[in-house]
RNA sequence: GGUCGGUUUACCGAGUGGCUAGGUAGUGGUCUGCAAAACCAUUUACGGCGGUUCGAAUCCGCCACCGACCUCCA
């Protein structure tokens, strides 16, 4: 199987040709989320990210299978022996059960995925889910050497790794600089140095969310559950691990070398990070607490926002940007990004009734390779919309009969359309149900017949009146070259 | 403080040595009973200073500013 894609690798700093381990299957795994809070703008860019590169995928014709974890268990507050589990804390301020917290966000979050359009991953392991194969990971951790165990707690030997491996590869840290500004916290008496990390901690008798194991009741390490699930789906060695560039330290250098430990080889083939979204120039987290969440995008209930804005409103605004680029938050910049979604749906819509000619005056053939090539070039989607933005202009030119197509070129502009907006960007229109759609095309169709009675009377006081009513009702009359167009606000 | 990245026109956002990215907003025009849409034309650029080059937004150096990571984080 061929392809053109080049890749952005983290590891190498450098664009790669993507060749997959055994095509035509391809291993994709990508970090997802900690469920302790709705789902907000800055979950949206990986989802939609790695939804782009999995539909690429399937579109060039692999079998893709995507793994994306949900994270219930184990991110420690900070990094003392007192430390809380996030969920836990939570659970606590709700009075619910740590796993009615996990579901109730899970779903929100889910519900958010799927209004975005990003399609499901194959698989959505949970890390409460796997704590037999975490432990085990630990154990073989431990035969190789690179883990010991204090007081019920067993914790990674980074020293030891980094003399036999190069710790700090993905990141580019150097290991006696991190012991310069490892912040010493309190509780980290156990740990042989500041920069080991936790496999497994013992729980405190307050402590919820434990599990027995040979060290002790307790509960796994924070990068733990990525290296057990990715290598237990997708195998010990994969193609592409992806997530946002503020996990890939500490939490992809500690996920290498887990992996390295265990299996004495790397797990991935290509490291993929997503930017952040930003807002007033600074990144969107639930620690900093300038976050908007998607059900509030979708509502317009925040007070930062001027409107609401749909879900695809939000998938186009993120993919008008390239996902190594931030993106700042903006109502100014959505609302571009809504209403150029617009004029490209409506074109899509134009297609459709355009009619042939017997030749063509612009290139469709050349425009698909363009459009082409700009996913090929590391997921080059606002590159993507400028050559679709140009298809835009062909369609409206020619429906305007300033330029010509044949039947074929239609043909193949509907299906390079069809692929690149609907299939691999994802985006849908997303309009009113069909069997409604049918009714109110009979009524409109009455609507115009007898405003064009008025108006071939000259009584543009009525034409203009049922113009203006109907504006009122949310449709908006067009009269255009050959007849009426209508469309809802 | 260390490591890494960024600074593009009114706003968003591509672009790595010479050729109009694109979207949104603005202006003028075509069309039109009016309006809208569409199309055509068009204005405001590459943080600062220096260097390399026939030629730099693009390469190099210095400076300024902003951000990410070094705690949990998408």
């Amino acid at each position: 199987m061929q392809n053109n894609l080049a890749l952005y690798n983290s590891l190498s700093r450098k664009k790669e040709p993507f060749k997959p381990l055994h095509p035509p299957f391809v291993g994709l795994y990508v970090c997802g989320p900690t469920v302790y809070s709705d789902a907000h703008l800055g979950h949206a860019r990986p989802a939609i990210t790695f939804d782009l590169l999995y539909r690429y995928l399937m579109h060039l014709g692999y079998r893709v299978r995507y793994v994306r974890n949900v994270t219930d268990v184990g991110h420690l507050e900070n990094d003392a022996d007192e430390g809380e589990d996030k969920i836990q804390k939570k659970a606590r301020l709700e009075h619910l059960e740590p796993m009615e917290v996990v579901q109730k966000y899970l779903n929100n979050f889910l519900k958010n995925m799927e209004k975005l359009n990003t399609l499901h991953p194959s698989i959505e392991p949970r890390a409460s889910g796997h704590i037999i194969e975490q432990q085990e990971f630990i154990k073989s951790i431990i035969e190789k050497g690179y883990a010991y165990e204090v007081n019920g707690s067993v914790y990674f030997d980074v020293l030891k790794y980094s003399q036999k491996y190069p710790y700090g590869k993905l990141s580019g840290r150097v290991l006696e600089e991190l012991q310069a500004t490892v912040r010493d916290l309190e509780g980290q008496d156990e740990k042989r140095n500041l920069f080991d990390f936790a496999l497994w901690k013992k729980a405190a008798p307050e402590h919820l969310m434990r599990w027995p194991s040979p060290w002790s009741d307790g509960f796994p390490g924070w990068h733990l559950e990525c290296s057990v699930m990715s290598t237990k789906y997708l195998g010990n060695i994969f193609d592409i691990h992806g997530g946002g560039m503020d996990l890939q330290f500490p939490h992809h250098e500690c996920e290498i070398a887990q992996s390295t430990a265990a299996l004495g080889k790397e797990s991935v083939r290509y490291w993929i990070h997503n930017n952040m979204i930003t807002i007033n120039g600074q990144k969107m987290a639930r620690s900093l607490g300038n976050y908007i969440t998607l059900d509030q995008l979708f509502n317009g209930e925040h007070p930062l926002l001027q409107q609401k804005y749909s879900p695809m409103t939000v998938r186009f605004f993120i993919l008008q940007a390239h996902y190594r680029s931030t993106i700042d938050f903006s109502n100014e910049a959505l609302q571009a990004a809504e209403k150029g979604l617009q004029k490209l749906l409506k074109a899509t819509a134009t297609l459709k009734n355009l009619r042939p000619s017997s030749e063509s005056t612009v290139d469709i053939k050349n425009l698909q390779a363009k459009c082409y090539e700009a996913m090929d070039d590391d997921l080059n989607s606002p590159v993507l919309l400028s050559n679709l933005f140009e298809g835009v202009k062909y369609i409206n030119s020619v429906n305007d009969s300033a330029e010509k197509l044949t039947a074929g070129d239609i043909e193949l502009l509907g299906n390079v359309f069809r692929t690149f907006v609907f299939d691999i960007l994802g985006l849908t229109d997303e309009g009113i149900n069909a069997g409604d759609e049918k009714l109110t095309e009979g009524l409109m169709k009455i609507i115009i017949d007898l405003r064009q009675e008025a108006k071939n009377r000259k009584e543009w006081s009525t034409s203009d009146k049922i113009r203006e009513d109907l504006k009122k009702a949310g449709i908006i009359l067009r009269d255009v070259k050959d007849g009426v167009e209508w469309e809802r606000e």
